[in-house]
RNA sequence: GGCGGUGUAGCUCAGUUGGUUAGAGCACACGGUUCAUACCCGUGGCGUCACUGGUUCGAAUCCAGUCACCGCUACCA
């Protein structure tokens, strides 16, 4: 039944368990959740996947620390901040991976055998410098830059047997150890065939250059195991030695579709993804290792990655922009957010305002504006006045589709055409231009009622018709908003089929919801009170 | 150091292959209206399009250089 329709597949990163949902965090799943939400309204059968990466030895210290028996105790306990947030935020994630799930365990064990089988990977002795905390290698030569450069800014040498991470400044170790190595290099000429036979693979552009001139510069192999610590998936032909981040977390996306299980069937109708959403931090994991990873296995390569930008902060004092941080002092939490906007304003804000690509700032002020100006005086306001006339003039309900509705009037004329502009840009992710088509709808009922002044109407029995034309065009283009709406403000949508007595989920065809003429009116309609109350200064 | 990006009204941003007086929304001021969440509608001011020089009949849009911010990468001496 499912398998007739297109299978769209989207994920969002798995999440560091080690560190509580963040505003960026949230950014990035809000995001994936609306395309998520587009795609099912026009028809798509979707899998959503998001997830945690609960593996590696900075896990396994986190939960000693803080007193848990074992690791996985201590991902346990933190499930919850990632499941509420979710769901506080209406994310529709269709499912819910943990790279400690049995299902992502055999994925990557089977994984590993087929590069193992394949040729792709190698035992070889590493000898370098070790940074624990960071769980990352570095070369004698990038330790000695780094030492020069501390001591050239005046800093004091550090102990030559633990001089310090070029990334963290902590102590680094001498390690001598062997390690599973991936043919990374191989792939260097393969990928770079990829991204210029693909040249959507990497999205936004200036991601796209970044990737391609990182790999132009030339790969190395890549150490894939550790067998400093076990928190991690064994490796089935080496006991000693658990997969590092590599092989263990970027599988999660083949792993949630029962990639090495006994039923590959969902893997095999699903694969590859349409699109992985990711932030800018992740890029190189996503755009040159996991793709060399999938060719190196035999396995197509996802469709997109659609990279995403920080959200910095805009000092409401100074105007500068800055980074986002705890030690900053100025971290935003989601939940102060949500305080202030309630979800489904701040769902729109960061979608509607916040453009993707870049960084982008953020401030209270700006969120306030944006809410008001949007969302409670065009939006809400439009929903209060509309369904407030249709109820007093029509007793309560909607007026019957009235016998000329197909006549040309401004409203109609905004309305039609609209889909094809929004679900372009949807498709791009482009969702403040897709927010603009929708609002262009509203903009043009608050001033087609103006000019029709329907309360003027209403005071002359002899254009009772007209008066039904009027308020009918005015719904029908709200309830054609509140199905564009819905991926960015599930709630506030449903809230406003719920008062005028439409379906109570929204569309799977979105392209017929938005075809004119589709309310069929006479049902009752109820004003309620303030979809967005507005914030006062 | 190399590569790339950005710099347009108070704020967030559009500005296709160079072409009449540089745009939108918000914010601000004034006027109108009253169905509505003091809302909506209309009108208006605001910018040497980072700076300098050049190409051109004509540049925010092309070229060179400068400055600022950012990203990636490298520091091979």
């Amino acid at each position: 039944m499912a398998a007739d329709k297109p299978s769209y597949y989207i994920s969002t990163p798995i999440y560091y368990v080690n560190a509580k949902p963040h505003l960026g965090t949230a950014y990035c799943t809000v995001m994936a959740d609306v395309q998520a939400r587009f795609r099912r309204a026009c028809g798509a059968d979707v899998k959503f996947l998001t997830g945690m990466d609960e593996h590696g030895e900075k896990v396994a210290e986190a939960a000693e620390k803080n007193g848990f028996a074992t690791p996985q105790d201590w991902c346990d306990s933190m499930e919850p901040a990632f499941r509420d947030l979710w769901e506080t935020l209406e994310i529709s994630n269709d499912d819910f991976i943990r790279t400690t799930q049995p299902r992502h365990v055999a994925g990557v064990q089977k994984f590993l055998k087929v590069l193992l089988d394949r040729g792709y990977i190698y035992k070889d002795a590493y000898d370098g410098w070790y940074c624990r905390p960071d769980e990352t290698y570095f070369t004698e030569t990038q330790v000695r830059h780094h030492e020069e450069a501390r001591q050239a800014a005046g800093e004091a040498p550090a102990d030559p047997e633990h001089p310090l991470c070029p990334d963290c400044d902590r102590p680094l170790e001498r390690i001598k150890e062997e390690s599973w190595f991936f043919k990374l290099s191989a792939f260097e000429q393969p990928l770079l065939d990829f991204y210029e036979a693909h040249p959507d693979f990497i999205q936004p552009e200036t991601r796209r250059n970044e990737v391609l001139s990182f790999v132009k510069g030339g790969l190395k192999d890549l150490s894939i195991s550790r067998s400093t610590f076990d928190w991690g998936v064994p490796f089935p032909f080496d006991e000693k030695h658990v997969a590092y981040v590599w092989v263990d977390a970027l599988l999660n996306y083949i792993t949630a579709l029962g990639y090495g299980s006994d039923d590959e069937s969902e893997f095999e109708r699903r694969w590859p993804a349409q699109v992985h959403v990711v932030g800018k931090d992740i890029i190189r994991f996503h755009c040159v290792i996991w793709p060399a990873l999938l060719m190196a296995a035999g396995l197509p390569l996802p469709e997109k990655v659609f990279v995403h930008g920080f959200l910095t902060v805009r000092n409401e004092q100074t105007g500068k922009v800055e980074k986002m941080s705890k030690s900053r002092g100025n971290a935003i939490a989601p939940e102060e957010v949500i305080d202030l906007l309630g979800v489904d304003a701040y769902r729109y804000y960061f979608m509607s305002d916040v453009i993707h690509g870049t960084d982008a700032p953020i401030s209270w002020g700006r969120m306030r504006q944006v809410y008001n100006a949007d969302l409670a005086n065009s939006w809400g306001n439009l929903v209060s006045r509309a369904l407030n006339m249709s109820a007093k003039y029509f007793d309560g309900c909607a007026p019957e589709r009235p016998a000329g509705y197909e006549a040309a009037t401004p409203l109609k004329a905004a309305c039609e055409g609209v889909f094809d502009a929004y679900a372009e840009h949807m498709a791009a992710f482009n969702y403040q231009a897709a927010c603009a088509d929708v609002m262009g709808i509203v903009e043009a009922a608050n001033l087609y009622i103006e000019n029709s002044a329907p309360w003027a109407l209403a005071k002359d029995p002899a254009r009772a018709d007209e008066l039904a034309l009027v308020i009918w065009n005015v719904l029908e283009a709200i309830r054609i908003a509140a199905e564009l709406y819905d991926p960015f403000m599930p709630a506030i949508s449903a809230e406003v089929r719920r008062r005028m007595s439409l379906a109570a989920v929204p569309t799977r065809d979105l392209k017929a919801a938005c075809a004119w003429g589709g309310l069929a009116g006479g049902q009752p309609v109820e004003k309620g009170a303030a979809l967005f109350p507005r914030l006062q200064d």
